[in-house]
DNA sequence: CGGCATCCGAGTAGATACTG
DNA sequence: CAGTATCTACTCGGATGCCG
């Protein structure tokens, strides 16, 4: 049947990724370190997904700037956030020498890329909350 | 001059793109309460994102095979996602009433749907994984 | 086999205060 | 303004033991 064999080549396709993945993905080797779990813990983090999604719309933000428009966190975090974000190569940090000091921060190319990505996702998120929110609820009823 | 139009284009794009989004996603409506963070916060997961990936690949796994494939995982831990992840609707539990007892886990179609999108972004990160890594070792040196 | 209950330790986040 | 320092609170994960 047609939609079956479609839905077969789909699922091959899957797997085929999935198996390229696993060689990396994979932690039992080695079991203490992978380096892929690693890029991701930062990544999909929630605080650096809202300064990333900001610094998407707003090309250019200052320290208080995000803080405010990241709702919600603290100054120690968000610094530790955008230090870590800086090194791995996510954003870049601009500090002007005036009085009152003035640092900007702002997407790389890299984090630009990663945007486009993170945007395929959160999109696919937003669609089907209510969704997830709903099955939830009625999970939990039973 | 072109590439600059091309580049101004796709910001435009992506800027929409996050501005539809910020309705939802803007924690300042309500302050206390953002869906998609919350939605996202089990979607992006380490363990839920190794769980899916593994019953992408391998499609029905028991309890006690999925706790020897994800490497590092405890019994309460698993047990916790494979609950909430169950709960979202991302995934089936079949429970075999036999002795001993079988279950049996699988993803659902939302859940597959889900792991595309999901592979999307990891191997985007796997791809640039070493890219990262060593973007954070030369960040440290300085 | 497939969990759940309990306890405990580590790490992380938040609040507050302070500084170049 | 852009953070840092310190302390506390609390969540989360790991270990263990038990049960249907």
């Amino acid at each position: 049947m047609k939609s079956e064999t479609i839905t077969e080549n789909q699922e091959i396709t899957t797997a085929k990724k999935i198996k390229k993945m696993f060689g990396g993905i994979d932690p039992k080797n080695p079991p203490e370190y992978c380096p892929i779990r690693d890029v991701m813990a930062l990544a999909s983090d929630k605080w650096s997904i809202l300064i990333i999604l900001y610094l998407g719309y707003f090309p250019i933000l200052r320290f208080n700037q995000i803080k405010k428009k990241v709702y919600g966190i603290s100054s120690k975090v968000l610094s530790e956030r955008l230090k870590m974000l800086e090194a791995d190569g996510y954003l870049s940090r601009t500090l002007y020498p005036e009085v009152p000091i003035r640092v900007e921060y702002a997407l790389t190319d890299f984090g630009r890329s990663y945007l486009d990505k993170l945007l395929e996702l959160t999109e696919w998120i937003q669609k089907y909350s209510d969704k997830v929110i709903s099955n939830r609820a009625a999970y939990k009823r039973r």
